[in-house]
Parts: C-alpha cells; structure tokens; sequence
DNA sequence: ACTTTGACGGGAT
DNA sequence: CATCCCGCCAAAG
C-alpha cells in the first residue's frame, strides 16, 4: 500500500481499461492523470507493465500510431502481433488507420 | 543533491 | 511525414 507506486499505479490502471481492439497514446493517458506534459512517464511507468498482466501495454502506443515500446516486449514483434489479434491492422511498427481504434479516456471513460 | 535518461508531444524547418 | 529542437517531469544512477 504505502510502498505503491502512485504514478506507475494510475497508468497501469488506465490501461487496464483499455477495450479490445482498442489502442490509446502515452498523452491520452498522462492528460487524463493531470500529467499531460509528462507523457513520456507514462511511457516509463508502463515499463513496469511488463510485471502486470492486467496491463494491456501493447494497445498504449505514442500519437503517431507507432509501436515504439514493441523493443521493450519480449519478442521482437510481439506487440504487433498482439495488436493485430485484436484487429488492429499494424504496418511497419505503425498501426493503421490509428483514429479509427484510437480509445480516449478523457472521451471514452470520462 | 546533481546529472542523465526516457515506451512523448508539439512546433518549427 | 522526416528531422531537429524544446519543454516537461519523474525515476534511476
């Protein structure tokens, strides 16, 4: 409890709400904790994601669509190919048509 | 306590 | 969209 990591904690929390098929960005998910000029912590608590399996970290990528954490996954292509399960089309480390899966929590969760 | 880093974002070029 | 730069902020060394 008192040892919980209160930032890591919100990410992993938000992302465990990500819907299938779904993807969100790094921003999305720091502006919805108050943090949005700390996306790039979003980025770094969710490396502790990997210790989650609540923690759907392969649908959280940066605004572009890129799956720029797939190196932080044990495979080489192994986000993509997660992400790709749920039908989400992924060309190059990029997702496609990145709008029409993107999940906002500040318009989806409110 | 200081410096560097980092799965970002946005703006400028 | 490619590249560069800056800002922002917490964690790690």
């Amino acid at each position: 409890m008192a040892s919980n990591d209160n930032f890591f904690e919100r990410v992993y929390e938000i992302a465990r709400q990500i819907p299938y098929g779904r993807v969100t960005s790094y921003g999305a998910i720091a502006k919805y904790l108050g943090a949005a000029r700390s996306a790039r912590m979003v980025g770094w608590a969710l490396n502790g994601s990997s210790l989650k399996e609540d923690v759907p970290a392969h649908r959280v990528v940066n605004r572009k669509g890129i799956l720029t954490g797939k190196h932080h996954f044990q495979g080489t292509n192994l986000m993509q190919q997660l992400l790709e399960n749920e039908g989400v089309l992924v060309k190059d480390n990029q997702i496609i048509d990145l709008d029409k899966y993107f999940w906002d929590p500040m318009d989806e969760l409110l």
